[in-house]
Parts: C-alpha cells; structure tokens; sequence
RNA sequence: GUCCCGGUAGCUCAGAGGAUUAGAGCAUCUGACUUCUAAUCAGAGGGUCGCAGGUUCGAAUCCUGCCCGGGACGCCA
C-alpha cells in the first residue's frame, strides 16, 4: 500500500533496476522540510537498498518519471531527496483513499500475521499498583493493540505474582497487628489495606535489626539479608512460607483472603485504566512447573548435574556462564519458574511469538530463558522476545516503597481527575457545567496519563515531576483529544445549520493552501508511523505522530473555516478532510488505550 | 572486573540501516479570542549533539578509546 502516485513510481523504478513484479519494495511518502515548497518527499537514500540501485541514480530516475505523471504539478531534487508537489485534487484524492484503506484493514499482508502472545503487568500481590506497573501497562496494553491493529492474532497474558516470602510478609504483619479489620471496615482498597501491612513488616523488620546491630558489635558489617532469618519476625515469615507450602490449612486461608482482597484491588485499577486480559496466571499455580522439564533436559544430557547434587546449565557459548536450574535439595529457582510458564503458554496457545513486557533490570534474565528455549531444542524460540523498558524515576531519583516515595496509581488517578475537573470547570465559568463532566475529565486524565507514558521511548529511563507532567496543553494527550473535539464540534455546527457532510459535492481541487496539502499529507503517513512502530515494538512512534498530525489540524483550524467556506465544495471538501483527521486520531488513540470525549 | 542502556536547548524528550539549513513541548519574551472551542495559533531568543580521534564528498547517527549517569552479571524474584 501506498499513495497511487508512488506505487507507479515503485512499478517505473523496479522496471529500470529489473527486480521482478513481486519484489517492488513500497515506497511511503515522507513529509518535506519546512522550508522547501513541495508537498512531501520520497527519499532515495532510503530506498536504495531495496533498489539495489545508488541514491543519486535513483533519485534522477524518480525524478523523471514523477515528472512525466500527469498528477504531478512538480518536481525538484535535492541529492537524493526528491520533492513532490501534486496537483491539489490529485493529492487530497490518494491520500484519503490511502488513509482510509489503513483505517479499515490491518496493515500487513496475510503472509506476515502470527499468533502472538503478550505477557504484561506481573503485579506481586503484597501491595497495590504504582507508577511503575502503570508503564508497563501501558506499554503492554498499547502494544497488544497495535499488533491486533497489524494484524497479528493477540492473546494477553498477565502472570500474577501471588507466593513467596514477601507475600508472607504482609500476612505475617496482618496477623500481627490486623486485629480482624477487612477492606470494608476499614473503608479502603483491598491492596491498599495489604501493603499498609506490608509497609508495617518491613518497619517492623528494621527496628529488629538495629536491635540485633545494636546487641552485637560483630553483625557491623553484615548485611541486611543475612540478618533477616535471625529475626524473630523474618523467621516467622520463613515459618509461615514452609506452612504455606505445605498447604497448612490456617495459614492457606489467611493467603487466600488477603489475596483476594489485593486481587479485587487490582481489578478497580485495571478497570479504570482499561485493561482486560485473556488470560490471567497465577504463580501459586505455576511455581512448581519447569523443575519435570529440567528433569528431562537433564536426562537428555542438555544439562548437568554438579558434585552436591544442583542442577546446572553451561551458556558459557553465549558468554552468558553456568546458570542454575535446581539447588542441591531439588528445589526450582526463578528461572526455573519462568521455563515452566514459557512451556505451559507454548502448549495452552500455540503462539508463533511470546513477547514479556518486563523491566530492562531483567535483560539478563530472559537472554538465560531464551537461550534455554534454544538449548531445548523448541523452534520458536528463536523468535521470544523480551520487551524491555526503563525505570520511571521522581525527580528526586528512585521511587521506593520501603521509604514511601512511590507514586501510587489510584493516587494519581485521583489527582489527574480532579486536575482535569477544574480545568474543565474553569472553561464553563459563569455557565452550566456540563451534566457529563465527570466522564470527560475522567477521558482527559486517562488520556492525559497514558499519553504521558507513552510518549517516550520505552528503552529510556523517565522522570516524572508530578508538577509538570500532570499538564493538559503541549505535547499531550488532551492536545490530540482537543483536536478531534473540535472537529467533533465543527460537524456539530454543520449539522445545526443543516449542511451535513456530501462527500459527492466535494471539491478537492480547492484545497491548495499549505496547512490543507500538509494535512492531507499527515494523514496518508499514517501507515508509515504504524509500521515503524510495529517494526520496533514502540508505540511512541505513535504518539509522536498524533502530535503531528493534532499540530497539522490545529494549524489549518486557525486558517481556515470549515463552516463559513466559500461554497459548498469547498467546505465539503474541507469536511471531509477533517472527517478523515479525526477517525485517524481517534484510530491512533485507541491503539493507545486513550479514548475521545465528544467535546471539552 | 565483565556486559548492557543512556549522555542532543535551562528542563523533559524526538531525531528508523549516515544525507535537504539539528527538531518538539515546557519554561522565558512578543503578538492573536465580537469568528467552527485560546486545553489553541503565530513569532523571538536559546545547541561546539559528553570528550578525543577515525572512516566518509558528507557523522548527533558508523568505528575505537576515554569521561559521566543508571542497570545487570544470585542457589532473590
């Protein structure tokens, strides 16, 4: 797919190199620089490779086919850049057919689709969500989308980290000092409830181990770990994992009940950031799986067994060294874990493709995984994928819960809600306020939020400063949402004054200025952003583009009047265009998880 | 010690396998609401792209070395 225009230049260009009928690389528009007069640029530096041909050769051939195409109004060349301008009604034509033909099918070819599956959020249940779960799921969620959009079979996943000592930790704290209150009596979210006795613990925890310090001038120099067992709360929380292992009855329906409390916690903030999952795992079902498959790699000499009886792999081929599968008491270690779930996905699902959205600090972790996939033998494993983003830091460097720095998501929620509550309120002073605020704000802080999330790249390490990303003009969400409002409005007035759009009574011809060509222009490379994105995992693309494209249309908003054009052609015309803007934007959005309110 | 990621405007970040005069938002300053919504638009100032070499007609981009920041290299998860 492309613009018409470009595909005969890819038929014109592949005849010249000789490359066969089945091979024309596709050629998609790029915008040109401000500063030259053309309406966009197809860049040869680019496309050489999949010529086959020099830049420069190519271009001087691009240049004199554009040229003799009678939609072309003219060409120029600069080294291997060759800049377009068409003729108007020829531009606004292909490009919406373009557009349009990205909004409705997905983007690759039939060849190219697989089933995918996506593992993301992996929240432990000892304390509720945060910002740093709300990167990834937003990474994960935007992703999922996109890979829906292109046209891939999606399937997401989201593994609960449910067991284990610090889930202990919190239960052990509750026992404690829980006294009987519940979510309900204490009016408070369930996970908030929990990891208030998981903060609890951890106080409680220090001030045992500033009194063993304390006690004896030799632990100087010991680290806190190591202390940990020789506390009589953490051996209680060691007592009360073997007793969770072991299946004691008091100690599994304590678990249970403060499970389902954070669970239900979790599914309020899901619900309210609009994420869903096919499937949800649970590492208390799955913590034992793996340890039968190392069994067998083990019987089938892939790994070895070291003199105290652990069970062992050589990766030192991939320079990632031994790594251990089982302890010498046949007991699974994490990785253990993560092979066992790996299989177990493989088997439920089939999928070409397991993509993890997991933090870059467990880079080295799933090259071990994967590198055991391989090992085994399993001829996917070639295409796993760990999709790695940086931490989300406050400007005053880490968050940690421990210290309370963490910014929570229901918090944050909250305070971007309210935010945009004033701010709307702010625009209807001295009038009604709307009867459905409460939704719109809601829209424009969820938008304002994932916006702001996924406007990075997710390799980068971020800053959120609470005040300045907490905004609602600039480089935002509510900035796109805003654009397709208007256009939601300028339809609205048209409607009103009984001029609904006629597509059949446009006349495209009449778009010529600069902001109604850039428009177009934004709007057929569309694809372009997609297909970058998918190609590198990373919506960002995405949102950079909305900007973009918001940018274009606001632009053309200032210059421009929709419902006072000179005649019906024209105006229709424009119609149609912004039409086409606002399905592209809200396209974009949803991909991002972000919705559209009617109006702001 | 080894490996990975980053260092671009005061701040937060874009710059796809080299390529048209290095971009955007915020912040600062100037201008635009009797007009389809000013959550907007137009404009100004602000950069030796961490440093030093190298490859190239051409490097923020590729190569080497160094400096700075973060992370990993667990029989933790």
């Amino acid at each position: 797919m492309s613009l018409e225009i470009l595909k005969s230049l890819g038929v014109a260009l592949a005849g010249d190199s000789g490359l066969p009928a089945d091979e024309i690389p596709s050629i998609l528009p790029e915008p040109p620089p401000p500063n030259i007069d053309a309406d966009f640029t197809v860049n040869c530096f680019r496309l050489a490779q999949a010529f086959k041909r020099r830049p420069d050769q190519l271009a001087e051939s691009a240049e004199r086919t554009l040229a003799s195409m009678p939609e072309v109004e003219k060409v120029g060349r600069v080294k291997a850049f060759v800049n377009v301008r068409m003729k108007p009604a020829e531009l606004h034509r292909q490009c919406a057919k373009f557009a349009e033909g990205t909004l409705s099918q997905p983007f690759l070819p039939e060849s190219r689709r697989m089933r995918i599956l996506v593992e993301f959020s992996s929240p432990n249940t000892n304390k509720p969500l945060h910002l740093g779960h709300l990167r990834n799921n937003a990474i994960g969620s935007s992703v999922s989308s996109l890979l829906s959009k292109a046209g891939h079979k999606v399937t997401r996943t989201n593994l609960v980290n449910d067991r284990g000592i610090h889930i202990c930790k919190s239960m052990l704290a509750y026992r404690l000092h829980g006294d009987g209150i519940t979510p309900e009596s204490a009016g408070i979210k369930g996970d908030h409830l929990v990891g208030d006795f998981y903060v609890k613990f951890d106080k409680e925890l220090k001030a045992q181990i500033e009194e063993l310090r304390a006690s004896d001038p030799k632990l100087k120099n010991v680290e806190n770990d190591e202390l940990f067992a020789r506390t009589s709360i953490g051996a209680a929380a060691q007592d009360m994992l073997r007793k969770w292992e072991s299946g004691d009855k008091a100690t599994v329906e304590l678990w249970k009940k403060m499970n389902s409390w954070v669970l239900d916690g979790f599914s309020q903030t899901y619900a309210r950031m609009g994420i869903s999952f096919d499937k949800i795992y649970f590492e208390s079902d799955t913590y034992l799986r793996g340890k039968e498959t190392v069994e067998e790699g083990l019987r089938k000499g892939v790994f070895g067994r070291r003199e105290d009886g652990a069970v062992f792999t050589d990766l030192e081929k991939s320079s990632l060294g031994k790594k251990i599968l089982l302890r010498p008491d046949g007991t699974s270690v994490y990785i253990t874990q993560d092979i066992g779930t790996t299989l177990l996905k493989q088997s439920e699902f089939s999928p070409d493709q397991q993509i993890w959205v997991v933090g870059d600090e467990q880079i080295h972790h799933f090259k071990t995984l994967f590198a055991i996939m391989k090992q085994l033998g399993h001829p996917w494993a070639d295409r796993l994928v760990h999709l790695s983003y940086g931490m989300v830091n406050l400007p005053s460097g880490r968050m940690k819960s421990r210290e309370g720095t963490v910014v929570d998501a229901d918090d944050l929620f909250d305070e971007l809600f309210s935010l945009a509550k004033n701010a709307t309120l702010e625009r209807f002073e001295g009038k009604e306020p709307p009867p459905d605020i409460d939704s719109r704000a809601e829209t424009i802080a969820m938008g304002a939020l994932k916006f702001m999330l996924l406007k990075f790249n997710p390799k980068t390490t971020v800053t959120f400063d609470p005040q300045a990303s907490v905004k609602f003009e600039g480089d935002t969400g509510p900035y796109v949402q805003y654009a397709c409002a208007r256009i939601s409005s300028i339809l609205r007035k048209c409607e009103e004054k009984g001029v609904a759009y006629a597509p059949e009574l446009a006349n495209f011809a009449a778009l010529s200025s600069r902001e109604e060509r850039e428009l177009s222009v934004r709007a057929a490379i569309y694809q372009s952003a997609l297909s970058l994105a998918l190609e590198k995992l990373d919506t960002s693309v995405i949102s950079s583009y909305l900007l973009d494209l918001a940018k274009s249309f606001s632009r053309f908003y200032r210059e421009h009047s929709v419902l006072n054009a000179d005649d019906p052609g024209l105006r229709n015309a424009r119609m149609g265009l912004s039409i086409l803007v606002r399905d592209i934007l809200k396209d974009g959005l949803a991909i991002l998880g972000i919705n559209v309110p009617e109006a702001m």
